[in-house]
DNA sequence: ATGATTTGTTGTGAGATACAACATAAAGCA
DNA sequence: TGCTTTATGTTGTATCTCACAACAAATCAT
C-alpha cells in the first residue's frame, strides 16, 4: 500500500484487508463474529463481505445450523480457488504445491531429482507443474503468486538468493527467474524464516505475537523471529540465522569444533552418528534415540541440549518472548525432556525474561515451509486486496 | 488508541499524530513539507494544523525567508510549552528535567543523595521538583506526564520495577507511586532500553529501522533493540538484556569469570582495574586508556573487545541490523579502534549480514536516558492527539 | 402461535479528506 | 516599477465511507 493510510481509499483497503485476513487465518466466520472482530458497523461489514465476494476472494455460505437465538448469519469463508503456488527446492527434491488461501493443499508434488537442481530447472519445474494444473483438475483456479522456500540467505530487496550452500546457489535471481518462466508475481524467502511464519500462522506460535523460532535441518539450524507480531527479516532479510552464533559453552569438554558455532556443535549429523545411523529421516532418528540406552547417546544428547539451552538463553534475554519453538531434530531433542530443557533455560536466563516464556516443539508437519512459502505469495493481497 | 483505526475518527486521529509526530522528530517544519511528508492535501494540512494549534500542541511561526520563488509556507513547531517530566533514579542522585516536546531541557536538577533513593523518596523529589517548576519559570507550561529510566528490569503491563540490583528495588510499583505523587500519567522503562529509542530517534540511529544498541555501564551492559522502526520489549518489556548473555569465548585464556556472563567479562570495573583507577566517569576512562601503553592494558582491551565482538556477532546473525550504536564505556572501548571491531564483527558474522552493518558510537550525550523517558512520556500523546 | 433475540438490510446522516478555483506573497525579469 | 512566474494558503464544493436507526427476517423458547 502506498502509503494510503490517513485517506478514504486506505481506510477502505484496510478494512477490506481486515476482514480477508480474518477469513484467511481463522477460516469460516459468520458475518456476525466478523464485525465482533473487526470493530465495525454490520452494514459496513456487509458491504465489505460482498466486494470481497465481487473480487472472488471470499464466499459466503448458508448459516451453520448454530442453535442460538436469532437470525442466523452467513458465513464467510475463504475462497478455496484463490491459490498460490509454494515451492521449495532441496538437494534431493523439488517440492511444488499449490496452496489456497484457505490453507488447503489440493495439489502438490515432490519431484525428486538426481541432481542438484539448477535455478532454471526450478523455474521450468514450476511452470510445467503451473502449466499442468491449470489445464486439469485447478482448471477454474485463480493463482495469485509464487513463493519459494530456499535453504539459504535470501535478499528481500529483489529475492536474490545470496548463497544456499547445499543447492549451490550463488547470487541466483531466482524471483526474477520464476516470475519470467511463471508470469506470476514471485516471492522468496528463507526456509527457516517461512518455517517461523508458518508455524506463527497457523502452528504452535497461533496468536503468539513474540516468539522465537529454531529449526534443526540436516545442513543446520536456522530460524525466525516474530517481534510484534510480525516476522523480523532485518535490513537486507537475513535475519534468524541462529546456527552461526557462537553460545557460550561453560564445559570445556563440551566442545568439539575449534571456534565451532552453533550448528557443529548442535547437529543431526553427530546425532545421527552416536546412534550409528548414516542417514534418516526425522521419527528415525527419533526411534533410534528413543530406543538406545548407551551412555554415549546419553551424553551426546545432554551435551547438545546444554549447548542448546545457553543458545536459548541468549535469545530469550535480548528478545524476552513468550514462547520458542523447535523444529526439525531440535524437536526431535528437546521432546526427549522438555521440562529438563525448560530448566535449564530457566536457570541460565534472566530469572524475570523466563517467567513468561514456555517452549514447544513445531505443530506443523512436512507441509510447514510450503505454508510459509504460500504466505509471502500471499501477502500483497491479503495486505490490500484491491491491489496496486 | 482503542482500535480506531478503519473508522473515520481513527483516520483523523492518525493524520493529527502524523503531523504531530513529524514536527516534534524533525523539528519546525513548513506547512508545505508537511503535505508533502504526509501525502495528504493542503488543506487538510491546513485543518490539522489549525486543530493541533487549537490544543496548544504546535505553534504557527512566521515564515522563514527562505528565497525561494512562490508564497512563502508558515512554519509548524512543536509547542514548547508542551513538557514531560524525565526521571532517572541512580544510586548516588535523582535527576529529573522538564523536556519538551520540541526537544528541549529548560529544567533539570541533579538531586544528590548519601543514601540509595527509596521509591517513595524518589516519587516525593519528582513531585516537589514539579510544584517549584510550576510555580516558578515554568508557570505556563503544560506537563502531559512523566517518565521514569529506571536501572533495572521494568514490567511494561504496569509498570513495576521487578528488580533494580543497585537501587536494591524489587517489585516495586514505581508507576503507582509517581502518579499519586504527581497526578500525571507515568511511564516506566529500563533505563539502556530509553537509551536506544533515544539514539534510534535523536542520536546516532536516526532515520534507521533496524538497530541494536548495547550500553556500558558501571553496573553492567544492558541495551535496546529497534525493528520495523519501533522499540521492543518482548512479551514483559525485559528485552534487550545483553548483558547476561553467554557469547562464545574461543580462547580459553580470555575468560575471567567461570560461567560468567558478557557483563562478567566485558565490565568498566576490569577497565579501571587495568589502568589503575578506583572509579572515574567516562572521560577521565578514556583518557586513561589512551595515556596507558603498557602491555597489559592493550591486552585488557583486546580481550573485552574479542568478546564484545562476538556477542555483536551473535545479534547481528539473528536480528540483522543495519546499524549497531554503543554507549558508555562500550562506546570508550570501541572507539579506541572501530575499524579493527567492524573488521572483528565482519569475520566472525554472516558474511551477507554483516555487509549492511555499520558499528557507531552513541551519539547523544549524558541527556540520553532523560530524552529517552520523555519520549515514552510523551508516546500517548504522539500516539492520539485527541487522548482517549 | 406469540414473543424474545439476534442479525441482515436499507436508507439517511455525518465526518473527513480531495479537489478546484481563487487569492496571496515572494522572486525574477524587463 | 510593474508584470510574470511560481508556490502556497484559503475557501467552498464534492465525494467517499462508515455509523446509525428503523425495519425485516429467521431462529429459539414458551
Amino acid at each position: 500500500m502506498t502509503d494510503r493510510a490517513g485517506t478514504f481509499d486506505g481506510v477502505h483497503r484496510r478494512n477490506l484487508s481486515k476482514v480477508l485476513g480474518h477469513v484467511h487465518l481463522d477460516g469460516p466466520l459468520s458475518r456476525a463474529r466478523l464485525t465482533a472482530m473487526t470493530g465495525l458497523n454490520r452494514s459496513t461489514v456487509a458491504s465489505l463481505v460482498a466486494e470481497l465476494t465481487a473480487r472472488g476472494l471470499v464466499i459466503e455460505q448458508a448459516p451453520d445450523p448454530t442453535n442460538r437465538v436469532g437470525r442466523p448469519s452467513p458465513v464467510v469463508a475463504p475462497d478455496p480457488r484463490v491459490l498460490a503456488i509454494a515451492v521449495n527446492p532441496e538437494v534431493d527434491a523439488v517440492t511444488i504445491a499449490a496452496v489456497g488461501i484457505d490453507g488447503g493443499i489440493p495439489a502438490r508434488e515432490r519431484i525428486e531429482v538426481d541432481h542438484l537442481p539448477s535455478p532454471d530447472e526450478t523455474a521450468e519445474l514450476v511452470a510445467s507443474a503451473l502449466d499442468r494444473w491449470r489445464a486439469a483438475d485447478l482448471r477454474d483456479a485463480r493463482f495469485v503468486g509464487v513463493g519459494l522456500a530456499v535453504p539459504g540467505l535470501v535478499r528481500a530487496s529483489d529475492g536474490l538468493v545470496r548463497f544456499a550452500p547445499h543447492l549451490l546457489w550463488s547470487d541466483v535471481p531466482i524471483r526474477a527467474l520464476v516470475e519470467e518462466s511463471t508470469g506470476l508475481p514471485t516471492a522468496v524467502g528463507n526456509d527457516a524464516s517461512l518455517g517461523a511464519i508458518a508455524e506463527h500462522l497457523f502452528g504452535a506460535g497461533r496468536g503468539v505475537d513474540d516468539m522465537v523460532y529454531l529449526n534443526g535441518g540436516a545442513s543446520g539450524i536456522g530460524g525466525g523471529l516474530i517481534v510484534h507480531g510480525r516476522p523480523v527479516g532485518g535490513s537486507a532479510g537475513y535475519a534468524g540465522e541462529f546456527g552461526q552464533n557462537r553460545p557460550g559453552i561453560a564445559a570445556p569438554d563440551d566442545r568439539r569444533a575449534a571456534e565451532g558455532v552453533l550448528e557443529d556443535e548442535v547437529s543431526r549429523a553427530r546425532l545421527l552418528e552416536v546412534v550409528g545411523l548414516d542417514h534418516g529421516d526425522e521419527p528415525t532418528l527419533a526411534d533410534a534415540l528413543a530406543a538406545a540406552d548407551s551412555p554415549a547417546v546419553a551424553d551426546e544428547v545432554g551435551r547438545q541440549s546444554r549447548i542448546l539451552a545457553t543458545a536459548l538463553c541468549n535469545a530469550v534475554n535480548v528478545l524476552n518472548p513468550s514462547l520458542i519453538v523447535l523444529g526439525g531434530f531440535l524437536a526431535t531433542l528437546a521432546e526427549r525432556d522438555l521440562g529438563a530443557l525448560e530448566a535449564a533455560v530457566a536457570a541460565q536466563a534472566m530469572p524475570a525474561a523466563s517467567e513468561g516464556l514456555s517452549i514447544r516443539v513445531a505443530a506443523l508437519g512436512e507441509n510447514r515451509l510450503l505454508i510459509g512459502a504460500a504466505e509471502i505469495a500471499f501477502a500483497d493481497l491479503l495486505a490490500d486486496p484491491l491491489g496496486r
